[in-house]
This record gives structure tokens, C-alpha cells and sequence, in this order.
RNA sequence: GGGCCUGUAGCUCAGUUGGUUAGAGCGUCCGCCUGAUAAGCGGGAGGUCCUGGGUUCAAAUCCCCGCAGGCCCA
């Protein structure tokens, strides 16, 4: 990114944009990068190295990218990005989700047409043509988004997993699993979506969205006993929310263990008239329900157990030629129909605890009529319309549509008991919004509960973080496994390569497009893998007829659950190498959404290939998983387009920049919890943290220019030659190195940043440069000036290497001036913290430094002495002689008189019984494991030792201590020792250490204070007049007082020099041209000056 | 209905294996600075650690019943 002389960006301005314009310097160093080739140069640089595998979950290209895209691309770039720092070869090997129904409603929607039998009438060639274009209008959007926000990736030779290559490799998992005879055939009751027609598999339900709320009836339904008793007519009263199935009754389920009665209750009347003026009925319910159901007004004639019902008959409630489908796992036995039968399952939690059968929609009442051969009515087909015209439906309606005509001509026949609506959580189709329906359909399924003990196993062996999510969420997910569905009867997919033998029945699976040329003797013309041609191969069954193969495509979730293999082309060609390369995978990242998607599904697959696959290394599929949580708004509220609330990647970042926006989504909170995207958050990274650094840098390199400061010269001092603030700053840039490496090296992202962010902003910026600023800009360079730029070009050398997995950017323009080796930090490897450069002793030094000027700082405040007013002394008592000794120390003593500006120490003392007295408090942590319950009153004993006491523990002595009749030996490790002022004066005290100021001023305090008052105004004029820093200015002063002319007179060094005074005199006589500017330094003391350039 | 997560200052969040003055940033109030800063610095005020039980000598922290929110599943 730099010229041919490596050096003629050293120490460069800063791009006039960084601050300003973020947006604008940015894509100047992505244009560098794009230039440069700067990925290419980083992958070439680790050709040879160990693999650090990451894997990237493919976005389906279906949608526009969001700002919570931009959250784990974020996570996955920082991680990959590290990782390269520290040397590791990491592949980033771009994929592309391309398969499914998402691209085929798109398509749909601009074809404007809908459904399956549009799209077969529109030609499934011509369809499939159109989902294959579709998908690349949206990947275009994603490239240029990615780029954008630093995300690097191999785009180049991305995965696309409707490719020919990808798809192959898809079949020859599932012949893989095949071959092991996990692969079956079902039929099974799924959620079905009738709009897109098709069964939706576990995860796609899982899918956020799926479950809205509903308003759907609430029906209770007379069904009459099929021989009546008597004159009061009798019925079983059976409920339920989905009227549109009682025409496919089959028949009525009851708990064996639960009681049921046989009540007389009132006929419903008309309001006002007396109950049962129209008579009584008999009606059949759970005990447990008469109340809910029947109210008071019944009377018990019978009760009996559910077992003791099974086998009655009851008349069905519709009279309609109902057609019937043949279920495959049994044979139906037609004299079983509307009858009573046994179910476990049926609660009296709500209903009549009696629950209406019909066995195509609903997964329990399949399961009972395969228990008792019941037939299978269908009313309702495929695509959620009637079939038939049945009490009111007409044959055509959607199945939801008929609820109402079917309610109301069971109510003109005196067969509704009971009619209400009832609001309730009702599954939909998780991309057309269609409410769902269950039903029976012919399935292919993985039999994935064969081998749930290896899933289970293997994802023990992965490091989640955070780790809930992997141990409980996903764990729980696979304790309670159910076969996965594979199969999707649509269109845009890959091919399931199963064919079935008509007449046999026999099934045969292909691995490969070579198997499949020669098992059909020849491929058509324009072959591509994909529908519809595929569906024109024809085998020769065993048994002389043929084999077509089976409709259905696969479900694209098992398209990225083999990812891992598909994406090298495993097992053709070189893919077997290239897939061993890549797996297991070192890193993935994604979010929380993904836990039943992607992290299933790889581990489905994985747990499976990994076994059967002798390349393929056994016992884990991926080692460290890092979970994103949502992005909210910043009220919280989930971002939705109905809202209004959605934030667009690319205005945040025309505003903010990427940096900010990375460094906000790395640092506010714990990355898997729900994060709230607020500019505000973004503006307060981009102020505090990327501006304070940026100002840093500008500080360094604005003097470092003028002093001509080579980083690499010999001349620069030693580290360990330079003063003790150096040798503080090097230490603490090396103690965050180390910090920084653990938190990274733990996938703890925000605790990295949170170490950085905070060693700019308050030791680097407003401690070190704030307290060094004079060392850069005074006197002539020396060992002294050239050890603080090496020691401050050191701290923010270091800090751009650091940050540079989280802020790409700013880092790279900051190396870019800093070190000037003419590439890109981005291939730079991460430090190594220097241990002969911490010195401990100095950071809890300085640490004690921060906090007795915090309380000098307090008093100053309340005393209303400013900092400019020099006081005579400051006076200090604290508990540990450690702390005294290491305060007392030429370093610490200057650090805090300087920045306090007092003259010199008071008193120092740890103890004297006069201002301060010492107090001792237990310590529980180390007492409360020794005495337990005697730890109350211990403690107050301990509180009540005297002066004395107190010294005697200190100073390594037991005291002893009286408790309950035992005497216990309290020493110094069981007490906290802390100083209480005794005192009138004003203090400041931490318990630890008391601070009081000595604020008696004399006339030499005053005239030095006056000083330093004019030095200030004298500059504030520089500034106003519009003077260079390095300008030299000729200076007259005079003082309306008597003490303020002695200050200008016995002050006249410090002015001169703080103010670049080469020409000083006190007197009346003005600077020829000059006019007089009269300043009031404070009520007392008015001032007259003038000054011109020289 | 079940599982997981979250609840700490007005806001956004830290808070180690339980240990006695619960922290930061922003905001607010007060003040300061002007030779890195389209800025910055300092000092205050501000808390029922969601509620209620329990375990413990000791709970923001561990356990339980709730409440509220989120995600996932039914």
C-alpha cells in the first residue's frame, strides 16, 4: 500500500477523511487491498503453513444482506483474521446456499405464477433455468456488502451448491448413507405447506416466524351413538380447532385410564326460556370435563373407563363419498371405521377428553390407526383443497376456507354441540406465510436416530461458546432425535439419486454422474444434474421392469450439512485430499437461529461421514463453534420491515464506518445475547476509542516528523535505559499483549476489545501523552525525547497489530505509518508479549499513582484551589509500608506532584495516632473457611481491637481473641486493615490511604500561581491569534498589583519558556504596533498584555 | 405447556472459584483545559443487583417458586 520508498509514509498525516469521513478513508484502503491483491498475498505468504480450518455457513442468496449479517461475518472475519496473524494457513473458501424453496417463491413471484401446477405447466426446465439466474441477482449484493465491511473471502472459488460438482458430491453422501441402510422410505404426517406442496422437515419448522398466532374455531360435535337407546338422543362429544378434517373422521380416540360419564343434560334453549323446556339429551365425555363442558345442569347416569368404551360404533357425522388412500404400513380394515378406539395420548387437559381421528392430518391419529388397521379418508389432497364436495364444502376450497360452511351445516343438522374461537399458536409456512396442515405424504428419511449416541458424542468434543448452547440447547435437540426427512417434492434442488422399481419395488441409490451414464446407457443432451432431465433415466430393474427414479429433491439444509465434503468435490479428483485438508473444521461461527439449522446438520452428516470415510478423521466434526445472537433495534424490539425499523448496512456505515460498527459489535455485550443496534453505541466507539487513538497517532507523528524519529535507529535508548514512565507505558503495552492474546485465544472477542479500548483511551492517551505531552515538543532531541517516541511508537505499533482482526481498517492506515515495512498489517504476526519488559513492581506503582491523584484531584475540587494554584504540601497516611515505599519513590512522588502541582510530601506515615487511626476489619475470606459460625462474632471482636491490636496483627503478630470459651489467634492475614481519618481536616481516604492537602498559601504560591495564570492567557492568545506552535513571540506584561508584577517579574523564565517568549519585559511601554489586551486573572489581579510574532 | 438465555445506575453493559464501600462508558449536574483532539479532562449526584423464599458464618453470584423479556420447541 506504500510508494516504492517504504519510508516516505512514515509517521504520514493521517488521511484528512479518517475522522471525518470514515466511510471515504475506508474504501481508499479496501481499493489499496483490492489492488494490491492484498488476500491473495496473505494466502500465498501461509501456503505452507498448518491449517487453521474455518468454514463459512453459506447465506442462502436469496435475500438482501442486513446489518445482522454484518454481526457474524464480523465474529468470523475477526477470528479467521486472527488466526492468520498468528501464522496459521486459513482458508476462506466463500459458499453460496443456492438450492430450495426460497429461490423457487422468488421465482415465482416474478413469473407471477404460484403453485405446482403453474410451474409444471410453465416447464420445470425452463423453471429451474430461472432459479439457477435468480440466485445471482442477490449474490452480487452480498459480494459487495462483504467486501465492504472488510469481510475477506474467497470469492473467487467460491462453493455453489447447484453446481454439478457440489451436487455429485451431495449424491455420494447420500448413496453413503444409503449403502449403510439408513436410508428409508415413509410415509409420514409432516406439516405440509399446500401453497408450495410440500412437507416441511423438523428444522424448517424451527425456522423463527413459523409459529403465529391464530384465531381458529373451537368446536365441539355431536357424534350419535350408531344405535340410540331411548327417546333423548345420545352422542359422544368429541372437540376440535380443525373442523375442515371431520369429514375424513375415521373414528374416536379415548384414554383407557381416564373415567367417562354418561350425563342428561338440558337441549339448549332460546334466551329467557326455562332449561329444558325443549327436552334433554345424552351426551358421552371425560368425567374430568363434565364440569367445563356441561356446566351445572347435568346429571350422571353412568360412569365408566375409557377401555370399557373401545369398540362402540357411532353414526360419522358427514355422509359424502370421502376418498381413500392407501396407507402402506398396514392394511385397513374397513368394519374398524367409527368406532371407539384406545389412546394413550388423549388428555383431559382441554375438550371432552374423547378426540376425533383422522389419520392423514395428524401424526398421533396415525400412529392409532396403524394400531387398529383403521382406513385412511382424505377429504382434503395435497394442496389443502377439497376434494369432494362434502356438507357445505365445495370440492376446490382451501382447507381453512370450509371451517365455517362445514360449522354451519353440522349446526342446521343439530350436530354441533358447541361453537367458540380460540386464539392459538398455529405453524406456517416459514417462507410463504401459509398456515400448515398435517399430512400424510410419502417421505425418504435418514434414519439419524441409529447413530444419536456418536452425534451426541462428537458434539461433546466441540468448545462452544458460550457453551450452554452446544451442552443444553443442541444437546437436548439430540437426546430427543427424530429421523431426519431428507425429501422435498419440488423442483429447484438436488436430486434425490434413488430409483424405485415399479413392480418390485426395488430400490437402487447412485453415488456418482458416471454411475447413473451408465446405468441409463447414456446421459441426454444438456444434461446439468438437476431436474427435469434427471428424471428421465431410466434403469433396468432386476426383475425385468424398469426403475424411475423418485420425484423429490433433497432438503437444501442436507446441501449445506455437507458442505464440508461438497465444497472440494470429496470424493472426485483431488477432493479427497482438498476435504482431509479442511476437516475437521477449527472454527465455526453463526447464530443462535443456526443451533437446529447448520449446526445440526453438519454434525448429522459429519457424525455419519467421519466414520464411513477412512480419509476423514474420526471424533469431532467441528472444534469450536462461536454463537451470534439476533440483532434487535435499539428498544429491543426485533427487526422486521413491517417495523420499520430495520438498519441498512450500508447508510450505517456511510455514516460511522465499518471500524466502528466491527468494534460496537465486538464490545457491547456478550456476542450470543440479543444484541440492540444503536447508532448512538456506534458514535460513542467512534469518539471515545477510534478518535482518542487517531488523535494519539497524530499527536506521535506530528513531533515524530519534526524530530525526524527513526523507530530503527541504534541511537534510540534501551528500553530498560529509559525513564520509568517509559518503561510503564512499554510494560503495559506488553501486559496487553498478553491480555489481548488469552481473551483471543478464548474466542473472547469483547473482552479483547474491551483490553484495547481500555489501554488507549486512559493509560496511552490521557495518562501517558497527556502527562509526556512537554517531552515532545520541548528542548532539543536527545536520549530522553527519542526513548518516549520509541516508547509511544511501541504502545500504538502494538496497538494496531492488536486491534487488527477487529478494526481492519484504521489499523492498517495507522501500520501503515507507523512501521512502514510496506505491507499490510493484515500479514503481520500478532506479538509476543516480552516479559523482560513488564515490571510489575512499576504498574501497581503507578496503580497507587491514579488512585492518590484521583483523591488529591477530589480535595483540590472541593477546596476550589485550581489545578495552577501550586499548594505547599500534600500529606499521605496509608496502612501498608509496601504502599509508602512505593509511593515515596522518586517516579511516583513526581508523578503526583506534578500532575497535583504541590510543592513537595508532607508527612508520610503509615500510622501516627493523631490525624488517622487505624482500623481493622475481618477478613472472610480467609476467616469464614476457619471459624463458620463463629465468623459474626469474630468479626465484631476484630472490629472493636484497638490501636494497639491493630499494630500487633500488622505488623505479623496474633492478637487473641476470646470466642465462646475458645481462644482463637488472630494474625495478619485475617484482618483488613484500613485508616479512618480522626481528624477535622478535609480528607479523601479509599480506606487504604488517606489524602489531605496542606492549603495554606504564602506569597510565593500566589506569584507562581499568577505565573501560570498569564502563561495560560498568554497562549489562549497564540491560539486566537492564529500562531504556529513553533511560532516565537515577543511579550510585554503589566501588572496592575503589586504581587502579580512580582510574579511577572520572578516568574519571567516560566513564562518565556511556556509561552515561546524570545523578547520579555515588564513594563508600560507596548510593542510598537501593538495595542494593549487587558485580562482579569482573578478579582485581585488585572493584567495588561501585548504580543507579536518574532 | 416444555427447554435454553437474559433481568445490575436514566441508557448500554462489566462484575473471577460465594467474602463485607457493586464498577465502566454514555447521559445529567458542577468545574477545568486550550501547543494531540471537528475536541478533551476532572469531580459530583445517581443502585430494593426483577420479586419472594432457601442454602450458608457470608449471596448480585448457588438452589427453588414466581414476574418480565428474548430465542427455540410443542
Amino acid at each position: 500500500m506504500t510508494p516504492s520508498d517504504p519510508t516516505s509514509s512514515r509517521f504520514a498525516p493521517l488521511p484528512a477523511d479518517a475522522a471525518k469521513n470514515p466511510d471515504k478513508a475506508e474504501l481508499a484502503v479496501l481499493a489499496v487491498w483490492r489492488e494490491r491483491k492484498v488476500l491473495a498475498e496473505l494466502e500465498a505468504a501461509r501456503k505452507d503453513a498448518p491449517a487453521f480450518v474455518f468454514w463459512e455457513g453459506p447465506p442462502t442468496a436469496n435475500g438482501r444482506p442486513g446489518i445482522h449479517h454484518v454481526v457474524a461475518r464480523t465474529v468470523k472475519d475477526t477470528v479467521c483474521r486472527y488466526q492468520s496473524m498468528l501464522g496459521k494457513r486459513v482458508d476462506r473458501k466463500a459458499g453460496w446456499d443456492t438450492h430450495g424453496l426460497p429461490v423457487e417463491l422468488e421465482v415465482e413471484k416474478s413469473l407471477g405464477i404460484s403453485g405446482k401446477p403453474q410451474i409444471e405447466e410453465y416447464g420445470v426446465a425452463a423453471f429451474n433455468a430461472k432459479c439457477r439466474e435468480s440466485v445471482w441477482t442477490y449474490r452480487k449484493e452480498w459480494e459487495e456488502m462483504s467486501e465492504r465491511i472488510g469481510y475477506w473471502l474467497d470469492y473467487e472459488k467460491p462453493y455453489v451448491t447447484y453446481e454439478d460438482d457440489y451436487v455429485e458430491s451431495v449424491w455420494h453422501v447420500l448413496n453413503r448413507f444409503h449403502e449403510a441402510g439408513l436410508v428409508y422410505q415413509g410415509q409420514r404426517v409432516v406439516p405440509f405447506c399446500g401453497r408450495c406442496g410440500t412437507g416441511l422437515s423438523s428444522h424448517e419448522i424451527g425456522q423463527p416466524g413459523v409459529y403465529q398466532d391464530l384465531l381458529d374455531p373451537s368446536v365441539t360435535v355431536r357424534f350419535p351413538l350408531a344405535q340410540q337407546s331411548g327417546a333423548e338422543s345420545e352422542s359422544f362429544l368429541a372437540w376440535t380447532t380443525t373442523p375442515w378434517t371431520l369429514p375424513s373422521n375415521v373414528a374416536l380416540a379415548v384414554n383407557p385410564k381416564v373415567d367417562y360419564v354418561r350425563a342428561r343434560t338440558p337441549l339448549p334453549v332460546p334466551k329467557g326460556e326455562e332449561k329444558g323446556s325443549k327436552g334433554y339429551e345424552i351426551v358421552w365425555l371425560a368425567k374430568a370435563r363434565l364440569g367445563a363442558v356441561l356446566g351445572e345442569n347435568a346429571e350422571v347416569l353412568e360412569t365408566v373407563s375409557g377401555s370399557e368404551l373401545a369398540g362402540r360404533a357411532y353414526a360419522p357425522v358427514f355422509e359424502a363419498d370421502i376418498p381413500e388412500i392407501e396407507p402402506g404400513a398396514w392394511t385397513p380394515n374397513n368394519t374398524n371405521k367409527w368406532h371407539i378406539v384406545l389412546a394413550d395420548y388423549v388428555t383431559t387437559e382441554d375438550g371432552t377428553g374423547i378426540v376425533h381421528q383422522a389419520p392423514t392430518y395428524g401424526a398421533d391419529d396415525w400412529i392409532t390407526a396403524k394400531e387398529n388397521n383403521l382406513p385412511v379418508l382424505r377429504a382434503v389432497g395435497p394442496e389443502g383443497r377439497f376434494l369432494v364436495d362434502v356438507g357445505g364444502a365445495s370440492k376446490g376450497d382451501l382447507f381453512k376456507d370450509a371451517d365455517e360452511a362445514l360449522m354451519e351445516d353440522l349446526k342446521q343438522r343439530g350436530l354441533l354441540f358447541k361453537k367458540a374461537r380460540e386464539n392459538h399458536s398455529y405453524p406456517h409456512c416459514w417462507r410463504c406465510n401459509t398456515a400448515l396442515f398435517y399430512f400424510a405424504t410419502p417421505a425418504w428419511y435418514i434414519r439419524t436416530t441409529s447413530y444419536k449416541d456418536r452425534m451426541i458424542a462428537y458434539n461433546a468434543k466441540c468448545n462452544w461458546v458460550p457453551p450452554e448452547v452446544g451442552q443444553k440447547r443442541l444437546g437436548d435437540w439430540l437426546e430427543n432425535n427424530i429421523d431426519w426427512n431428507i425429501s422435498r417434492d419440488r423442483y429447484w434442488g438436488t436430486p434425490l439419486p434413488f430409483w424405485v422399481c415399479g413392480d418390485c419395488g426395488a430400490e437402487r441409490s447412485v453415488g456418482s454422474k458416471a454411475e447413473m451414464e451408465r446405468l441409463a446407457g447414456g446421459l441426454p443432451e444438456g444434461f446439468d444434474n438437476h431436474r427435469p432431465l434427471i428424471d428421465e433415466l431410466v434403469f433396468d430393474c432386476e426383475c425385468g421392469s424398469k426403475m424411475q427414479r423418485t420425484k423429490a429433491v433433497v432438503d437444501c439444509w442436507f446441501d449445506s450439512g455437507s458442505m464440508p465434503y461438497a465444497q472440494h468435490h470429496f470424493p472426485f479428483g483431488d477432493g479427497v485430499e482438498r476435504t482431509k485438508d479442511q476437516f475437521p473444521a477449527d472454527f465455526i461461527a453463526e447464530g443462535l437461529d443456526q443451533t437446529r439449522g447448520w449446526f445440526y446438520t453438519l454434525l448429522a452428516v459429519g457424525a455419519f461421514m467421519a466414520e464411513v470415510e477412512p480419509e476423514l478423521e474420526k471424533g469431532v466434526v467441528y472444534k469450536n463453534c462461536a454463537v451470534n445472537g439476533l440483532v434487535l433495534d435499539k428498544s429491543g424490539v426485533k427487526m422486521s420491515k413491517s417495523l420499520g425499523n430495520i438498519v441498512n448496512p450500508w447508510d450505517a456505515m456511510k455514516e460511522h464506518g465499518i471500524d466502528a460498527i466491527r468494534w460496537y459489535m465486538l464490545s457491547s455485550g456478550a456476542p450470543w445475547l440479543p444484541k440492540r443496534f444503536d447508532m448512538g453505541g456506534v458514535l460513542e466507539v467512534r469518539r471515545r476509542f477510534l478518535g482518542t487513538l487517531q488523535n494519539s497517532y497524530r499527536f506521535f507523528a506530528e513531533y515524530a516528523r519534526i524530530d525526524g524519529f527513526d523507530p530503527d535507529s541504534k541511537e534510540n535508548p534501551a528500553t530498560a535505559d529509559r525513564p520509568e514512565i517509559d518503561r510503564w507505558l512499554v510494560s503495559r503495552t506488553e501486559t496487553l499483549v498478553g491480555d489481548v492474546r488469552r481473551a483471543m485465544d478464548l474466542f473472547d472477542l469483547a473482552g479483547a476489545c474491551r483490553s484495547i479500548e481500555g489501554f488507549v483511551v486512559d493509560e496511552l492517551s490521557n495518562w501517558y501523552i497527556r502527562r509526556n505531552r512537554r517531552r515532545f515538543w520541548k528542548g532539543e532531541s536527545g536520549p530522553d525525547k527519542m526513548g518516549a517516541y520509541a516508547s509511544l511508537h511501541h504502545a500504538l505499533s502494538q496497538v494496531a497489530l492488536l486491534m487488527a482482526p477487529m478494526a481492519p481498517f484504521l489499523s492498517e492506515i495507522l501500520w501503515e505509518r507507523l512501521c512502514s515495512n510496506g505491507s499490510s498489517v493484515h500479514l503481520q504476526p500478532v506479538p509476543q508479549r516480552n516479559s523482560a519488559w513488564v515490571d510489575e513492581q512499576l504498574e501497581s506503582s503507578m496503580q497507587l499513582v491514579v488512585r492518590v491523584v484521583e483523591m488529591g484531584r477530589a480535595l483540590r475540587e472541593r477546596s476550589g484551589l485550581r489545578v495552577r494554584q501550586p499548594l505547599k504540601a500534600l500529606h499521605l497516611r496509608a496502612t501498608e509500608q509496601e504502599s509508602l515505599d512505593l509511593l515515596a519513590t522518586g517516579f511516583a512522588s513526581e508523578q503526583i506532584l506534578d500532575e497535583l502541582n504541590i510543592k513537595a510530601w508532607g508527612s508520610l506515615a503509615t500510622d501516627d495516632g493523631q490525624l488517622c487511626q487505624l482500623k481493622a476489619k475481618a477478613n472472610f475470606k480467609t476467616l469464614g473457611k476457619r471459624l463458620g459460625k463463629q465468623m459474626k462474632k469474630a468479626a465484631a471482636a476484630i472490629a472493636s481491637f484497638t490501636q494497639e491490636q491493630v499494630a500487633i496483627c500488622r505488623a505479623g503478630g496474633e492478637v487473641p481473641v476470646e470466642l465462646d470459651g475458645a481462644t482463637v489467634f488472630i494474625g495478619a492475614q485475617d484482618v483488613i486493615v484500613s485508616v479512618e481519618a480522626s481528624t477535622d481536616m478535609d480528607v479523601e481516604s479509599d480506606g487504604q490511604i488517606i489524602v489531605f492537602l496542606d492549603t495554606e498559601l504564602d506569597d510565593a504560591l500566589i506569584s507562581e500561581g499568577l505565573a501560570r495564570e498569564v502563561v495560560s492567557r498568554v497562549n489562549s492568545l497564540r491560539k486566537e491569534a492564529g500562531l504556529a506552535v513553533e511560532q516565537r513571540i515577543a511579550l510585554r506584561v503589566a501588572g496592575g498589583s503589586e504581587l502579580l508584577r512580582r510574579a511577572l517579574t520572578e516568574h519571567d523564565a516560566l513564562i518565556s519558556e511556556e509561552t515561546l517568549t524570545t523578547d520579555y519585559a515588564v513594563g508600560e511601554t507596548a510593542l510598537e504596533g501593538c495595542e494593549w489586551t487587558e485580562v482579569e486573572l482573578s478579582p485581585e489581579h488585572d493584567l495588561k498584555l501585548c504580543l507579536a510574532p518574532r
